[in-house]
DNA sequence: CTGAAAGCGCTTACAG
DNA sequence: CTGAAAGCGCTTACAG
């Protein structure tokens, strides 16, 4: 049961099979081919249940229509929703996605650039782990038309979108003085050369008023329950009356924790970095910074499609959208 | 700046396209070309920065080494994990995954298969909306090696793995039974054709104990808090003290009701098919019967991978794994 | 030990 | 209005 290939349809109605392909991409109007033609063309396509190869296809014309995407993790809220906005986004114009996540692993991280690119991707969205920007600028003189989300490099020359995340640490931090909150410490997790997390820590600190109080928690990233948990025993006792949460897992473990040590939390404020549906349904209440996902998803795949049509011209863009405080 | 093929390699060594290509792909010594010669070759495409056209190489061999994955929404936690597990698994057996979401929507996915057909997949792993088997004869006649998860048709002679639905759903009612719940009433969620859905409805009613009172909603699965608002409304003030929702997703409309109007809860037991992290931060508790997640996704990438090895021979296998009561 | 050649299925100038 | 031919980059018998 072989596939049915151009050759066939054009075999079986004594025709090239250059006149069957042209009929097919809807070219037979434009080199005036006869209609009639044209109507057998597709109807024998059709019944011969004719699927091009899009690997011939690909080979011949250098374009895939598939685009990568390379998160931390596919299971976490925040890049879930993201995936589901680029897929979106994607889909609307035409593109596939191919997914796939790193677990913040750098040496994943490498394997599945060098795997996408030799799929021949037209290009790439991704959120990185990279501690190094050098693996990037492999990527970018490898000329393949990158996106960063997310995650940035401030000193790299790449097209990218993501939220002021200092803006909105602050603007979280200060929310927190607002209920009345004195000593906010920062629950924030590692690595830290993450860009959006360093910039949430920078916003903390620059938000605190008593710098000598401020404290700031670094949770390992592959086992947050128990650095919670740690950070929390050494804080019982202390004044400490307000946590900013650089990001929704810190904030889940911290409500894991609440369960068992709710008298902790009676006079305690929880602010956290992005919104998500659980802060609805729980206690303590846990305000949060929220992040514009669809627009993040949206414009990362329109600028990648933008950078693809144009590589030469067209110069970098580094876009910023606005959180929004969520009040709980 | 064109990309590096085997001719340039071959061209800059004086040597030939097949003798590269066959020491990049570790024939050398089988074909025992000399391994001063494999050396050369190897370090000029590391200097050149070999990437192989993995188009051209489709085509030749008529392997991709893609999997495709269709699921109805990867935001919900269900399937995000269920991709997490399927990617985990694929990525160590060297497949990449083109995943996609329907949104339940029937259109969206018949165009989703024919796309992923023509990108030339290996395989598909489904989790199907349809309400219809003739559509996926079409697919199992195009001689796709195909896997459905989580969603089954028993009619078809199609490999899938699902958990036992009924039995679940009856381990829950019991459940509620042992409680010291009276009526227990069901929360499902429509469209019912779905088999998973479908099965944990027929499980309620069986293990029901006086079927008159009985009480079943169907909420619409694009307006569901609506739904679950209306149906809770309707119950207040009858004797209903437990309610069995057929997945997560109706346990959250539940959870986010029950912060406007708790004291509808104070005397209802929840149980709820899907374990989900939110059910250990909140209240009301709600115990769940937990999907082997994992094990769905391992069980669906190797029995797709041992159909596209033996298409021929080898039997059909719908692969039932068990649930496991959580109690909250 | 190595090379020349065919061919995977398509698209696109070119020719008539 | 239509066809013959080249070529995308690879792999694999075949020949020596």
């Amino acid at each position: 049961m072989k596939k049915v290939s151009l050759k066939d349809i054009a075999d079986s109605l004594g025709v090239s099979k250059a006149l069957v392909s042209l009929v097919l991409n809807g070219k037979g109007d434009e080199r005036g081919i006869n209609k009639n033609t044209q109507e057998r063309v597709r109807v024998k396509a059709k019944e011969l249940n004719y699927v091009p190869n899009q690997y011939a296809r690909g080979l011949r014309v250098g374009r895939t229509d598939t685009i990568g995407v390379i998160v931390p993790d596919i299971s976490n809220a925040f890049y879930g929703k993201l995936c589901k906005a680029i897929e979106q986004e994607a889909y609307r114009k035409g593109f596939n996605l191919i997914i796939s996540n790193t677990y913040e692993d750098v040496q994943k991280e490498k394997k599945l650039i060098t795997d996408l690119i030799n799929r021949n991707i037209d290009g790439l969205i991704l959120a990185s782990s990279f501690d190094n920007k050098n693996e990037l600028q492999g990527l970018k003189d490898n000329d393949v038309p990158l996106v960063l989300v997310d995650r940035v490099f401030e000193e790299l020359d790449i097209d990218s979108v993501a939220v002021s995340n200092k803006e909105g640490a602050e603007k979280a931090v200060e929310f927190l003085y607002g209920l009345g909150v004195k000593n906010p410490v920062c629950f924030s997790i590692s690595p830290v050369y993450i860009s959006s997390i360093s910039e949430r820590i920078k916003g903390y600190l620059s938000a605190v008023k008593d710098v000598d109080k401020a404290k700031l928690f670094q949770i390992p990233h592959d086992r947050i329950q128990e650095g919670v948990n740690l950070a929390l025993s050494e804080l019982r006792g202390t004044d400490f009356d307000g946590i900013f949460c650089v990001n929704n897992s810190i904030a889940k473990a911290i409500l894991k924790a609440s369960s068992t040590q709710n008298d902790l939390f009676e006079h305690v404020k929880i602010v956290s970095f992005d919104d998500i549906e659980i802060f609805d349904l729980v206690n303590p209440k846990i305000s949060s910074i929220a992040q514009p996902i669809d627009e993040i998803g949206t414009s990362a795949v329109s600028m990648l499609i933008d950078r693809m049509e144009n590589k030469e011209t067209h110069t970098i863009e580094k876009r910023i959208l606005e959180t929004t405080l969520i009040e709980r």
